[in-house]
DNA sequence: GCCAACGTTGGC
DNA sequence: GCCAACGTTGGC
């Protein structure tokens, strides 16, 4: 299985939110970048993603799950952008902020650190580990 | 609120 | 196809 990074800004959209939308989840909507669409594809159903708080908090705070498959973004005709759809599986004991990543050496290579602006971005299975050790998880 | 980094757009 | 201008993101 696959997994993730999803960020949004909580005085938008933020982990309370996905939380309130329940099993159905809800629609990752407004995504404008092709690098990130290009991993939204290659999402399946099942695969789970780290939910970034960015500018407020600036942490991981939960982990969400992929429920619907990429398609067309419903908040724009152009039919370049897609979407996939995320439900809320567990908050995590701990959040991991954008600090504790930078400060953990195995975690240099992650994505966050090196590629701040992306906002869907890959996690290696060893980075995911690590920060649900970080996260106080078993994994 | 500022500004640096990055991605996208559009003129040539 | 290059590159300058512009807009957006996101940490500080």
């Amino acid at each position: 299985m696959a997994h993730w990074l999803m960020k949004s800004e909580p005085d938008v959209f933020g982990w309370d939110d996905l939380v309130a939308k329940g099993a159905s989840g809800e629609e990752w909507d407004g995504v404008r970048n092709y690098q990130a669409r290009n991993n939204m594809r290659a999402m399946a159903i099942g695969d789970q993603a780290f939910f970034y708080h960015s500018n407020i908090g600036k942490e991981i705070v939960g982990i969400a799950e992929i429920c619907a498959l990429a398609h067309p973004d419903s908040t724009t005709d152009d039919p370049r952008w897609e979407c996939v759809d995320i439900r809320a599986v567990e908050k995590l004991p701990r959040p991991v902020g954008l600090q504790d990543c930078k400060d953990e050496p195995r975690l240099a290579d992650m994505v966050l650190v090196n590629n701040m602006r992306l906002s869907v971005q890959p996690v290696t299975d060893a980075e995911w580990a690590v920060i649900c050790e970080l996260g106080g998880l078993k994994g």
